[in-house]
DNA sequence: GTCTATACTTGGATAGAC
DNA sequence: GTCTATCCAAGTATAGAC
């Protein structure tokens, strides 16, 4: 156990800390134990010390970022009441994302994933996500007719996969990213879904409800 | 150039082949000259006689892959003129897909992308991919009111992002694929959206017509 | 155009001193 | 818990015989 009060965290910490930041900037073709333990400013023999193995570590790191954005995403959808809401929230989240470049070492780690074990721990972390656009998808839609016609279930996978793959090829240039002309459509979409929505016919919108 | 009536194809084929295969199986991590010449069933030095390094081999192993992903997407577009025709062609490409298992290989690259002339050809072959969502979206909803709401470029954008996350995600565990139940769904709400048509004001329809 | 052999580099992982 | 030193495996790439 670390001291208290002390002015360095802790190596194993830091080799986390540093995992994230070597698959952000070099991919996980880049991420080594030398190049981890070189970005942490450690002897790179404390990587198998502490983790036993780099992909150990990689997994690790993994666990800890999408832990840490799944709370962030929960915190953030508890104050979504209408679609016009769950896109703004999204926006902001898409940016902070892009900014913090958490989600790339969450998707470079996904995407290089062979042993089962690895596939069984994203695949959590992925249900989990699902499950919050889910519940801020249904409070979204709780007065409108969509819910009805809609699997909630089913579009919160939908949402949940297109940010993943936005989140892949934004990075290839993210100048050329088309993901805020993508945001503005969708906030239009979901004003005209409000506004329309007393247009159709009534009574379906309860279809979903127990 | 090969003789015709040949048996063996030629090794720079068999390379090409061999690598898409190694990437579909092991993973951009597992793509190395040596294992990819061993299941081509050729030596090793003829990676780099035939292609100077291992990442140009993939990257040409990348756009022949995903030209034909691309040939075949539209061939199979132009026979989309409505939202539920786009949505049967789109989950039989995507069971296609998965059988073949070519776009995995073609998302391993991608994830992994890391210099700019790579990321330049992959968005070069995603734009086209977009492209080809967005010709057929524009036919599908030619005549239905949600095209004056849409944004057709920027929801070709969205659906093919989409259709890149579900294939990262489904290939951690295909057993426990949700893409099915989501093709249902929109198979649903296509019919819907051609139902309810009529019901909305009308003179919408026409208004992203030139 | 293909093979063998080999140089060189990098990476995973461990032993043992401190 | 950290470092030095080291081993071994695997990778890229090239030279040169065939």
């Amino acid at each position: 156990m670390p001291q208290v009060g002390e002015e360095k965290a802790d190596t194993r910490q830091r080799l986390l800390d540093a995992a994230v930041e070597v698959l952000r900037e070099e991919g996980i073709t880049g991420a080594t134990a030398r190049r981890i333990a070189a970005r942490a400013g450690v002897n790179q023999a404390l990587v198998f010390y502490h983790f036993g193995s780099v992909a150990n570590l990689l997994l690790q790191s993994f666990l800890r970022t999408s832990d840490g954005q799944i709370a962030r995403y929960r915190a953030a959808a508890e104050g979504v009441d209408s679609l016009h809401d769950l896109v703004g929230i999204a926006r902001r989240l898409h940016d902070e994302d892009l900014e913090s470049g958490a989600v790339t070492a969450v998707t470079q780690v996904m995407a290089a994933a062979r042993e089962p074990e690895l596939s069984e721990q994203i695949l959590e972390r992925f249900d989990q996500w699902i499950g919050i656009v889910e519940e801020a998808l249904r409070r979204a839609t709780a007065d409108s007719p969509l819910a009805a016609a809609m699997l909630v279930r089913e579009a919160a996978y939908a949402i949940s996969s297109m940010f993943l793959g936005i989140e892949i090829v934004t990075r290839l240039d993210p100048e050329r990213s088309e993901a805020p002309r993508l945001f503005d459509m969708m906030s239009n979409l979901a004003t005209m879904a409000e506004q329309l929505a007393p247009m159709l016919p009534p009574g379906t919108s309860d279809a979903h409800r127990g």
